[in-house]
Formats: structure tokens, sequence, C-alpha cells
RNA sequence: GCGCCCGUAGCUCAGUCGGAUAGAGCAUCAGCCUUCUAAGCUGAGGGUCGCUGGUUCGAUUCCAGCCGGGCGCACCA
């Protein structure tokens, strides 16, 4: 609908300037709102305000030329008001609006789609933990904002596929073999000295006795140096497992994981920051190799390779990105914690080192997540290794409940998640508000059949009667859907569609508490559907097409995030 | 000290490519189920959009400076 608007207002535009009556060769971009209020249209442009200066005319002038020239202005608009100073307030027609039930039907779970990436490959990397834990809380978020980053591009027509990249080489992995090295002599019986900055968690000891009868098996044969390698590949394997078992129960399906460790084994690495030097961008300091990652707007030249002779982890990421831009992605994504906000100006630089405009990677901020239970904040701890698992989170209160949660808010801004609201089934749990309007639609539909009433189809029903304004907003909200999803996914912010969402669903409580659908079951002398007016079965039969048009976003929309639309609640 | 993010109702937060009387949920108060799911709805109260300047016909939105909160500034990952 705002398409077919703004082609007549440029029509209108384009037509006053063959006729000399407006001079601007480039139009600005036009944006149609909703008005906050009804008496105000159902569409609003501000361009006549905007062109003001340029054409050097007063704002209502210029509306005035472009209400003549509008297009089709009969059969488009109900009403075309000018408001001061210059507010075009357009009303459509409500054939019009009746027309975008037939569309949402006719295009089912592709409405809301859109083509505007087709061709255009995208690599998301989300969560990226290394494989020495549990999941915590805060993987939580960045796994469903990754993971509905992913589903949002692709709905627009991207080809988009999430990449875990899994940190397995390094200081990391090692610590991770010693800390569970020496839980598994603790189990047998020896005492042997706790790495210093080893893992303190209470898994690690849990997974050292899951490791002991196979470690016992071999013990004998090798030296500790080899046990401790033996039990960092076999921790390696129980944890990484773990975290895929985790992502799994929360409904997160990730297409591609990247191993760090093969990098260095392919001699990617090496590759990479020859490349680097080639272009001479690398240089040698101190018996260190460093990055120019200055020339490129960092704050400070970076080292990639250690005195001792080591890669850091700068090393590996450039090697990886080098690896990404190598497999051909148009766009590269990177989900990352806010505490790795630092490290956006040097990934940059290595965009621009290896000759591609910086803009070629779009970082998307997590903050962290506050957890609250009862209104009390849970503290976390990396150091003694006592945190909220993802798990726990997910078992406490549900995938879907927490995806919405992870999902609701801005994902740059901080997040207060309290548990014992989250697992609430009630009005202050806003999953269920939307998945109860999904229900409470699918109910209509039980009844329905149990009456005897067929669920009509949009084509051949006469929707002409769906004038009241409760029905027209439903619609018009309706419409405005496959807007809603092409913004969030271009701007790769999910919580806008949580957001409208739930004001669709606040659209459908409120109608649903007003007015009937169904004529109820014994027959009664007051026929009233709502104030004033009565149930007809042509009435029923154009409400019910409503209702599917409502069911069939409410479902794209949830569907988008990675929730369930549930039938029943 | 430098850099990034945030500051909107009592609380948690939307909104902002500059637009008309700033929105939602929670909390508080008052109502609505013999008829399609009350996990719902209706109404009321609640705001110097951190502060001060600037640009503009118009600023919560853009710019600058301050104040407050978070995070980051390794030859760690």
């Amino acid at each position: 609908m705002q398409e077919r608007v703004t082609t007549a207002l440029l029509g209108a535009l384009n037509g006053a300037r063959e006729k000399g009556q407006l001079k601007t060769t480039a139009w600005p971009t036009l944006s149609l709102d909703a008005p906050k209020r009804p008496e105000w249209g159902d569409l609003a442009s501000t361009v006549a305000m905007s062109l003001a200066s340029s054409e050097h005319k007063a704002p209502h002038d210029i509306a005035q030329i472009i209400v003549e020239n509008l297009p089709q202005r009969e059969q488009l608009f109900d009403r075309v008001e000018i408001v001061h100073p210059g507010f075009l307030n357009l009303t459509v027609k409500a054939a019009l609006w009746q027309e975008v039930l037939r569309q949402i039907e006719l295009q089912g779970d592709r409405y809301g789609r859109a083509a505007i990436g087709t061709g255009r490959r995208v690599l998301v990397e989300y969560v990226s933990a290394n494989p020495t834990g549990p999941l915590h809380v805060g993987h939580g978020r960045g796994a469903a904002v990754g993971y509905a980053v992913v589903r949002l591009l692709n709905a627009i027509g991207y080809d988009a596929v999430g990449e875990y990249y899994i940190n397995d080489a390094g200081r990391q992995m090692k610590l991770l073999g010693a800390s569970v090295y020496a839980r598994y002599q603790e189990l047998s019986g020896r005492t042997v000295e706790f790495p210093e900055d080893g893992y303190h968690g209470s898994y690690i000891t849990a997974v050292a006795q899951q490791l002991k009868e196979q470690l016992d098996l071999v013990a004998a044969e090798l030296t500790p140096v080899d046990l401790e390698t033996r039990c960092r590949s076999l921790a390696y394997q129980k944890l990484l497992g773990l975290i895929r078992d985790d992502l799994q129960s929360f409904g997160i399906e990730i297409q591609s994981w990247f191993s760090e460790a093969s990098l260095l084994e392919s001699r990617a690495i090496e590759r990479a920051l020859d490349e680097l030097k080639a272009r001479e961008l690398l240089f040698q300091q101190e018996g260190a190799w460093w990055f120019r990652a200055s020339m490129y707007g960092d704050e400070k030249d970076r080292v990639v390779r250690k005195q001792d002779g080591e890669y850091t982890y700068l090393a590996s990421d450039i090697a990886y990105h080098h690896d990404k831009l190598r497999r051909g992605y148009d766009l590269l994504i990177d989900v990352f914690g806010a505490d790795h906000h630092g490290y956006i100006p040097r990934m940059h630089a290595v965009m621009q080192a290896y000759g591609h405009p910086k803009d070629r990677l779009h970082v998307v901020l997590v903050q962290l997540v506050k957890l609250l239970r009862d209104g009390v904040e849970v503290k976390m701890s990396k150091r003694t290794g006592e945190f909220i698992t993802m798990r726990e989170v997910i078992d406490e209160v549900g995938a879907d409940a927490a995806k919405f949660y992870f999902l609701m808010r801005d994902s740059k801004t901080h997040l207060e998640f309290d548990l014992e609201l989250a697992k609430q089934r009630s009005a202050d749990n806003p999953v269920y508000y939307v998945q109860y309007a999904h229900a409470r639609i699918c109910s209509l539909w039980r009844v329905a059949s149990a009456r005897g009433i067929s669920r009509p189809s949009a084509g051949g029903t006469d929707l002409s009667v769906l004038t009241d304004p409760d029905e027209l907003g439903l619609i018009k909200k309706l419409s405005s859907y496959p807007e809603v999803i092409q913004a969030s996914a271009l701007a790769f912010e999910p919580h806008r569609v949580t957001y409208y969402l739930q004001q669709l669903a606040a659209l459908l409580h409120t109608f649903y508490n007003k007015h009937r659908v169904l004529p109820p079951e014994i027959e009664q002398e007051n026929n009233e559907s709502g104030p004033g007016e009565v149930l007809t079965p042509k009435r029923t039969a154009a409400r019910l097409v409503l209702m599917g048009a409502v069911q069939q976003v409410l479902r794209n929309g949830l569907e988008v995030l990675g929730i369930s639309a549930p039938e029943q609640m």
C-alpha cells in the first residue's frame, strides 16, 4: 500500500516538474508515516515541507501543487488534505485496504518476504564461544540475535549463513587440558598443582569424572605431557558437544562450524600474513611482527606474531576473515559481545588492508545481560566459574520465552532478564501475549468447524463490510508488516519485529474483546456483534478472512525470529 | 586520560534518515467473563525526552560542550 501511494506521489512530483511548477531535480526520499491521530488520515507525507527551501515556496503552496498533480486521485483516496504548515494527509479508500487481505492470503508464508538481497551472500558469525565451558546467558542473547539476523536477511532475499568460529587453538585450550588433567589426577587420589589461570568451574570436575574411565586405560602408557594433551582433546570434544546440544535445545541451527586450529594446520595464517607483507602492511620491530592497523584508522599498530614466534589471536582472526572474503561473501557480519567493541576498528582495518571497503564487515554489538531473579541481581563470576548457564535459562523459562526476551530490546542496550518474570504465564510475559493472540484465532477455526461454518477464501468473500475503525486498524497494521521486516533486516535489528508483533497482538486482543466473529451458539434475540452492529453471515465471513490474515502475519513474524506459534495454549 | 555504547513515566524499555497533543508493558487505582480461550479487554493518574548552547519554519531526534552509568584501551583470548 505504502508503495502504491509513494508511486502516486512521485508521479505528482514529476508531473509538476514537467509543467514547470517545481524545479527541484532530486526529490528527497518519500517517507510515509501512519499519523498518530486518526483524523490525520492513513498516511502522511512531509515532502512539501522538506522541499520548501529548495523551491523557495511556501510549504502549503507546494502541497497544493502536489495534490493537483496527483494521478488516480479519485481511485486511490477518499480524502486528501493539506494541513498547516504543509502536511499532506491522505486517506486511502477502504476498498484498497481490503485488498491487502487478499494479498496476504495469496502470498501466505511468503507475505513479508522480499527480493532486495537476491544474489548477495552474507556470512553471519555468532556465539563463537571458546569450547572451554558451557554457554552462559550472554551467549544466549548473542545466539538469539545472530540467528534472527540470519533469518531476517534470508527473508528479504539474501543468501545468509550462520557460522560458529571455534577457538580451538592457543592458550585457552592448553589451560582447559591442564585443568581437566589436574582434576583427573585428584580423582585418582593424586594431588597436583592446579594451573594458575585454570578453569575452576565445577563442570571441569564433571568432565574429568566422565573421562576418567577412558583415561585410566591409557594413563600407564602415556607420559604426563601426552596424558594432558589427551585430556585436552577429549575435554574439547566433550564441551563442544555440549555447546552444540545447548544450541539445539535453544532451537538455534548453525549451518557452519569453522575451526581456528584448521587455520594453523592449513598454513592459512601464514598465507594471509604473507599477503599483507607483500602489501608492506607488516613490519618487524623488537623481534615481533606488527600489522599497520593505524594506517586504516585504528589507534595503533597491532602485534600479529610475538617475539617467541607464536601468532596472536589477531593473526588467526585476520586469517579467518581473509578466508571468509575468499569464500566469496559480499557481506560479513560479526556478532560481538559489547566487551569486544574495542576490536572493531582493527577488524575494519583488516578489511581495508585486503582492499575491501570497511563496511564490507558489519559488527552487531550485543550488550551484556543482567540476570535477575525476583528483582535481585544474580552475580556471575568467570574467575570462580560460577555463572548461570544458557541451559539453565532454557530449562527454566523455555526456548521461546528466552528468545523473545533476548530479542525484545535493541541488542546494543543493556538487558535486564528476570527469570521469574520470564517464567510467568501472564501478562507480564510478552511472548505469551503474542502467542496467545495466535492461539485465540486458531480456536476460532476449531469452533467454526464444529458449528459447520467453513473457512472462506479472501477472493470469494465480500470484504466491503470491513469498515469499522478496529477492522481497518488491523488491516493497516498488517499492511506495514513487509516494511517492518525490511527495515529490521537492513538495520540488523530483530527487536523491531518483536515490537511490531506485540502491537499487532494488542490490536487483535482489543478487536477480539469488542467484536464477535462467529454467531453465538444459541439463537439470541440480541444479535449484536459489537456496539451497534449486527452480525450477519456476510460479516462473519469477512471477519474470518481478516482473522486468517492476522494469524498468517503473526505466524510469519514469529517464524522469522525462530519462535513457535502454538495453535493452542 | 583516550575511545565506543547508553541516559525518555516510579521500574523495564520502544520511538528518533528533524515534523502535528512523546508511546507500550509492569507497578497503583476503578471496572469487564450464562455467548468465539480473562495467558485477555476498558478507563484513570503518572513526563523540564540527563543539562546547556547551536543549526532550523520546526529539535526528544542533528552538532558542540558538560554531567551521570556501562565497557574497552596487552607481544591475553
